[in-house]
DNA sequence: GCCGATGCATAAAAATCCGAGGTATGGAAG
DNA sequence: CTTCCATACCTCGGATTTTTATGCATCGGC
């Protein structure tokens, strides 16, 4: 198996890793840029990610901590660890590696 | 949401509904032949494929029929019905825009 | 003072996948 | 002729995921 189930069943988790290796972000932050970047294909919602990063946390992949923003809000920002960005190289990779095999698949040419 | 939900959690539908617009196939002969289009990146599970066509012919996207093949095994073919050829262009349009859209995402360049 | 947006979180319900198992035939190997 | 592998179909149950819905709290604008 060169693709695991994971990557099959979604794009959630490379892009998750994607975002934090560029920054350190907060939840409710990685929904819109996610939404923006993607002009709404990709609507993620609360509930599906939130878990995500729990889980992420768990595994030590990622690491939480609480800041004040200027407008006196909480956040709870994720940064990678040196674990999740060796996963999120992997991850990445086999994103690719099924979006080539599923383009080949979809752009075979009719017979005759 | 510009993709469903089903678009997001697997390359299955639009696989089937894309080969089977090609032309009609058995369950066992999809497997192989999408296991060597992709060089087996993407390898399905008998458990997988077979509940997807009886539901998609429940839903009149599939029709099937049973042919005997020459060595004499009896085979049930599945062949794209009107409805279906519809359905395939959207599902093949949806994968293009969610990789393009994860493909954005996912070469967003470092900060600096 | 109230409402919408921000921001976190979880629980219940629905959907899905995979592993494992079952049936049956034909042909090759022994 | 018997055994085993590849072909070919199918289904069940557990494990995992996603969504829907909801709850709580704060801030800013009207």
């Amino acid at each position: 198996m060169a693709v695991s189930q994971e990557m099959m069943k979604g794009t959630v988790l490379p892009i998750i890793l994607k975002l934090l290796s560029e920054k350190a972000m907060y939840g409710y932050e990685m929904i819109q840029v996610v939404n923006e970047r993607t002009d709404g294909v990709l609507a993620w919602k609360e509930g599906t990610l939130y878990p995500w990063l729990h889980r992420l946390e768990q595994e030590g992949l990622v690491q939480s901590f609480w800041e004040e923003s200027a407008g006196g809000r909480r956040r709870k920002y994720y940064a990678l660890t040196h674990r999740g960005a060796a996963e999120m190289t992997r991850q990445v990779a086999g994103w690719h590696s099924l979006s080539r095999a599923v383009s080949v698949v979809l752009a075979h040419p009719l017979p005759t």
